[in-house]
DNA sequence: GTACGTGCAAATATTTTGCAGCAGT
DNA sequence: ACTGCTGCAAAATATTTGCACGTAC
């Protein structure tokens, strides 16, 4: 019952998909990557994209995020923090606030089973939507 | 430029959705809340659910829940409220866990924009699977 | 050399939509 | 009667996967 580890190669796509992802701030979507991806490598593919997408979100390396929308976005910024969702334009920017382990304990006295994190996301619209309405 | 405002009707189709939503806390996919309404209206089809749960998400009647899978969940249980995701069965639960308003207040310090509401949701592994393992 | 990864294309899965007739107000 | 809503089916969107070949180790 014990789940084997796969070792993992660095390749060249996985390598730039990477860099890609931690060159931003912008929370992409998987076919922003590809795109950007592929002005350097016209032949990778979407699948590849998507593939090593999910490689790095399984090895902790980046962080797959599903805010109200019917596609994920990523975070290349795996230290946990916090987001906040713009509800006019939907731009997700990150939120500089001390993370909270009281919350987590807080919870932990809550619920049945054991918490091991907790994910907080602002909604809200954001300075530039503001300023346009 | 203002938002005209539409005359809803309440058709027998969106009560049923609604009170098959209010009568569970499973946070059910909008398939399985088809299956359900199918029992006493055969014909109804899948479009008209997710025309109907877009149109109570609009007027606030419903939430829906998007965390992290590729479908929406959806809940009947509109004070706001937090939620518990077991990594492992990937059940959602309500967290009994006073609101705070501190918490958005504290946002609103760090964020350009006008924060509005925040959700907050503990991921972990549930009793259930704890036993399990 | 081995076996994980890739490109391609087809398949899935979920959600949305055009349309003609139906029904709530 | 007016106009929003429904069922049906097709379309759109996002993501996954089978396969034969390629490449990191």
């Amino acid at each position: 019952m014990e789940s084997v580890q796969k070792a993992r190669r660095m390749t060249r796509q996985r390598r730039k998909i990477l860099e890609v992802l931690r060159g931003t701030d912008t929370h992409p979507t998987a076919d922003w990557i590809f795109e950007q991806v592929r002005r350097v490598m016209p032949k990778i593919s979407l699948g590849t994209v998507y593939r090593n997408l999910r490689v790095l979100k399984e090895s902790g390396e980046i962080l797959e995020l599903n805010y109200g929308s019917t596609y994920s976005r990523f975070d290349g910024n795996t230290d946990n923090h916090y987001h906040f969702v713009c509800l006019s334009c939907g731009k997700i920017g990150d939120v500089m606030l001390p993370l909270s382990d009281q919350i987590t304990r807080q919870a932990a006295g809550a619920v049945d089973g054991r918490v091991e994190f907790h994910r907080l996301e602002f909604y809200g619209t954001c300075g530039d939507c503001t300023i346009k309405q």
